[in-house]
DNA sequence: GACGACTCTTAACAATTGTTAATGCACGCA
DNA sequence: TGCGTGCATTAACAATTGTTAAGAGTCGTC
């Protein structure tokens, strides 16, 4: 066993603090950072909450991720490649959120053990993240899905639309709403 | 940029040769790894196709993961919590691996800067193959999940059969037929 | 209060997918 | 050769989802 919670704890150090790290605030319905973008920061949300969400050239949107109070927003594979993010982030609500340069931030990891340690938990805890999510997509029908996220993340669902977590869970805002009335009907018969 | 290409290099030392690891052969519809099995063991697949396969109730299968020549099998959330496996890793192929233990493992990942940087590595890259696999799911229909890997993997449609392709690509194998149909119609008219 | 923007719901229809069952084909093995 | 097994295809029907369009409700602003 690697680690014995799944929590992640607050980034190690003093230096966080220092000059290279900006606490700011972002309204509602704002942009992080842009989809064609290339990402150069590692972001702490400390209050809010936040979309990962794919532009289609139709205009189409498909919300990829959640972020909320005490998540870490780091992009992977644009930092790693360089290449634009496909992706933007976007704030749902007032969002209060640490900034830090990802060359500052590897620097820590490179040359302090704790931070070396809270970096590859981080990164263990992201991934199995994902594992979770590709399961649920993968053995889930749109229906199943619905049920489940309700039961999951009851909280989430009060403070997202209901046309965005549709399109989380991979369908369109019309079929969300049909397997409401559905699961409503079925629940009170 | 963390790392300037995508390709994991083979793990960095010579202790990986010694007592502790042992290299492995497996026939054909094999199980590596039991659903139901707490994960205990690294696998680096040396030849061979491997996936991992989750089953339910009725006995229906849904494909998650493709694992070949190269590739690193790492199941991070039963090492991570101690829970059984929900999936089973099942050969395809006639598979040479070989196998350590997920203590000498950290012992090597702990003690030595060069498993250090490898670990991180491998983390992060298949963070990154997971996060590509969600926008995979997320953002194509049916077909064009079909479509796009057929394009993508032509190789490995080769060496699976339809039905296992069809439960990776999140569809039933009739479904996947009438698809494969309706490309064929559509390309040649 | 009037207006517009945003969100949710519903309807009607088309298209797709799931389900069950039957058939055909290739292959290995007795 | 004969048989069974595993895999792919097709048909027919049910169920679900996508699409387009319209309408209702809420909210904030002028």
């Amino acid at each position: 066993m690697i680690y014995d919670d799944l929590n992640l704890p607050p980034p190690p150090h003093p230096e966080f603090n220092l000059q290279d790290q900006t606490v700011l605030e972002l309204g509602a319905q704002q942009a992080l950072i842009r989809q064609g973008d290339i990402s150069h920061s590692i972001y702490w949300l400390e209050k809010g909450l936040v979309r990962a969400v794919f532009s289609d050239d139709f205009g189409k949107e498909f919300t990829k991720e959640f972020f909320w109070e005490g998540d870490i927003i780091f992009q992977p594979r644009s930092l790693l490649t360089g290449e634009p993010l496909p992706y933007s982030m976007l704030t749902l609500e007032v969002c209060r959120y640490r900034q830090l340069s990802i060359e500052r931030y590897l620097q820590f990891v490179q040359t302090d053990p704790q931070w070396q340690q809270y970096h590859q938990r981080m990164l263990t805890l992201h991934l199995i993240n994902k594992e979770r999510k590709e399961e649920f997509l993968l053995l889930n029908s749109p229906e199943k899905r619905v049920i489940r996220f309700n039961k999951n993340f009851p909280w989430l669902i009060k403070r997202v639309p209901d046309y965005i977590l549709a399109s989380y869970l991979g369908m369109t805002a019309i079929s969300y709403s049909r397997i409401k009335k559905r699961l409503r009907l079925s629940s009170t018969s």
